[in-house]
DNA sequence: CCAACACCGTTCCAAAACAGAACCTTGACA
DNA sequence: TGTCAAGGTTCTGTTTTGGAACGGTGTTGG
């Protein structure tokens, strides 16, 4: 299957997977979550390939994540910042720092902590339900079809069999 | 950068990304977590090279994410399970799938809905603040030097520039 | 006994993506 | 005139991937 299929795909994980389902897309996500926006700074920090991270810039600005702009003229100089739909990719790199913390870290300590200006505390994500506020767990949660899903989709099968 | 480095590097999100960071190996998690576990219903679902899916496979068990145990003797037969550490990436998949409903979806349904066996409702995932349990959003949260930050890391400047 | 089948892979080749390095453009500055 | 900085593009050789065929192992059916 080729990449350019996956967008079309009646699932909502392959159209995610198909715009910053890479590495390098996910890391850029995170530097700019740290406020990284020029060429050189991500160039740098990431060690990623000019070519390579020029094509990902664009990729990221087509598909709305980030927008390009000038930040100076004359020579004309442009960064790149998350939008609206960008910043609502928080809780995917959230996820991801949270289980690289407390899943592949080794005993390492963390390296990052945040805090939540809201409360003052040091803060870790947790997914919840949004009805009752419980934590999620796999186990938990049943899966069922949805309007948009096909008829004689495979998927259907799938989430009749992993009733109960 | 080669991709052995990046489970070395100081930073969770990279951690996370050299395990889980490539769009088939995220694509046969959301499959795992809807029950799938035979090679031959991943490949035929995924529509992935078989080539690549056992190597997926492969790279999946060795970082502890699922576990291939045989399901029946003569002839030997194998499956793959999620680990705890795997199952702990459902905030992560949670997240992709909410993301793609409702920035990626260009108005389509939804094709799978999450009913929450505890409240019975139907959900949508939530990541907020482990402390005060408001909802995160990237603004409100600062960024502060943990204890596995290493001096002189180029993240070190990130992290005090974008402070306040 | 032989053929067909199911499952889980491996091997082969051509096409695509990538790493690494050099180069290009615009304009500032000396 | 030369150098520098930012933001790319171009070039070449290596890796990874897609696509398809093949292998191994045991079960079933004639």
């Amino acid at each position: 299957m080729r990449w350019d299929m996956l967008d079309e795909e009646a699932c909502s994980v392959a159209r995610t997977v198909s715009v910053i389902g890479d590495r390098w897309s996910l890391l850029i996500l995170r530097d700019c979550f740290l406020k990284v926006r020029r060429f050189e700074q991500f160039q740098e920090r990431l060690g990623v390939t000019r070519h390579v991270l020029a094509d990902r810039l664009k990729k990221l600005v087509k598909t709305g994540v980030l927008v390009r702009s000038a930040y100076q003229d004359r020579p004309a100089r442009y960064d790149y910042r998350l939008t609206d739909k960008g910043m609502a990719l928080y809780p995917v790199l959230m996820a991801l720092v949270h289980w690289g913390d407390t899943h592949g870290a080794d005993g390492r300590a963390r390296p990052v902590h945040y805090r939540h200006r809201g409360c003052g505390a040091l803060l870790d994500p947790v997914t919840v339900c949004s009805e009752c506020r419980e934590p999620l767990d796999a186990r938990d949660v049943a899966v069922e079809p949805g309007p948009g899903l096909p008829e004689g989709h495979g998927l259907l099968d799938l989430v009749l069999g992993a009733r109960g």
